[in-house]
DNA sequence: CCAAAAGTGTTGTGGTTACACCCATGA
DNA sequence: TCATGGGTGTAACCACAACACTTTTGG
């Protein structure tokens, strides 16, 4: 029964990561469909019997064989009728978060053609997937200024400067070393590991971990996060 | 051509409209599926070649005579695959409000019962209609604090205290009217009409109008709205 | 003249911004 | 000892919060 409408129904994925001082995204090229010479989001089609969510997960496992640290939907395209060349198709865009170690993509799996690539240098994609881009980008800008987010694209143990370079290409301004410090310490959401990190010369670097715990506890208690 | 999967698109609105300072959500009772006793958002399935923001203002036309102010997508809800009992359906929520004028729902049309439901007062929802309400009312609290939609929720000519009580219905909290009016008034977006209106006793109050294409010089100079 | 709602300024304070020098390490 | 990046404090400023009396009308 499909209450005589013929709508397929997509999901595709915004996977950001941060390398090289730069933002990346995760592509693919479809091994199907009227676009397998183009670069394009992860993605495809959702199963009757399988969540918005879940089947996003899937996609992912399945073109590009990664597991992501931060998924959220984003925006349902589906003003746009002839947004797919084949037959109407409304997408379901989720925005996602991964750590730097997941950089390397695993060429095993019956994975698609996948890369990053530094959100400046992107090829032209396939269907609207440079606009779905741009929101996710205006949704990260906004989001990673009230919410912890940022720390799901830093490994586990960072320091300080990683956090600051990644708010700066983020928003795209400079931002002040020591009221960034001062503010984000007293948050009092950060632990301190007690250990350090040399990079080359220069005095070492105290390594710190987001306290997800101590963040939840202070977000019951009225406390809101905000960097701008 | 379907791709496989049998997945039904639907749309649903959310309308908020103020009146006696409170907020009030459309409800309409469906003349058909599953839930034909019960009350539930305005809303249906989306047509093969219909725009889902053009599906929900057909939709909200058809079965209750509105057209709404303002207009945003909430959220799809898709994760849970039994939300509708009949087979797999994906609802894309629409978030909208209306000024007090369209209060009074015209009978006529083939618009199904529909009825302003104070928010406090909701009766038991059809589907997860529910859950859907809770979703908008926290849009709604958050969006009117860093957007200028509460305009859409008054008449185009209003007086301060109603947007003050406004403000103060949706965050739930009280406001000094000094410093609101201050504050609002030095946004400069707001336009005096250079009328009165009286409420029976006391002092007459200024009528004044929100200036869109104010607000919008500002916007793209870089302010931002923003009220706690 | 009394009740009711509208209109109005000032002061304190807490948070944000701006800004420059010393520290610890590797080469 | 020099180059490199890490770590730190203070003063000016501004935005927000708190707070009470006067004005204008209707009854």
């Amino acid at each position: 029964m499909n209450f005589e409408s013929n709508i397929s129904l997509a999901v595709d994925a915004i996977v950001f990561a941060y390398a090289n001082s730069k933002l990346q995204v995760l592509l693919i090229q479809p091994k199907s469909g009227p676009f397998q010479n183009n670069w394009a989001l992860p993605g495809g089609f959702v199963k009757t019997n399988e969540g918005l969510k879940d089947a996003v997960r899937r996609e992912l496992q399945e073109e590009t064989g990664i597991q992501v640290d931060y998924l959220e939907q984003l925006y349902t395209f589906g003003d746009q009728v002839d947004r797919d060349p084949r037959t109407r198709v409304v997408s379901v865009a989720y925005f996602a978060l991964v750590n730097p170690k997941k950089l390397v993509l695993k060429a095993d799996t019956d994975a698609a053609k996948a890369e990053w690539f530094p959100l400046d240098e992107l090829p032209q994609l396939a269907y609207d997937h440079n606009i779905i881009i741009k929101v996710a980008i205006d949704r990260l800008k906004s989001k990673i200024q009230y919410q912890p987010i940022g720390f799901d694209l830093l490994n586990k143990e960072f320091v300080f400067s990683e956090l600051e370079q990644l708010y700066m290409t983020i928003l795209g301004h400079d931002i002040d070393r020591r009221n960034f410090r001062k503010k984000v310490l007293g948050f009092g959401i950060l632990t301190e590991t007690g250990k350090f990190r040399s990079e080359g010369s220069g005095r070492p670097a105290k390594l710190y971990r987001f306290n997800v715990s101590k963040y939840r506890a202070l977000e019951s208690k009225g406390f809101h996060f905000e960097i701008k």
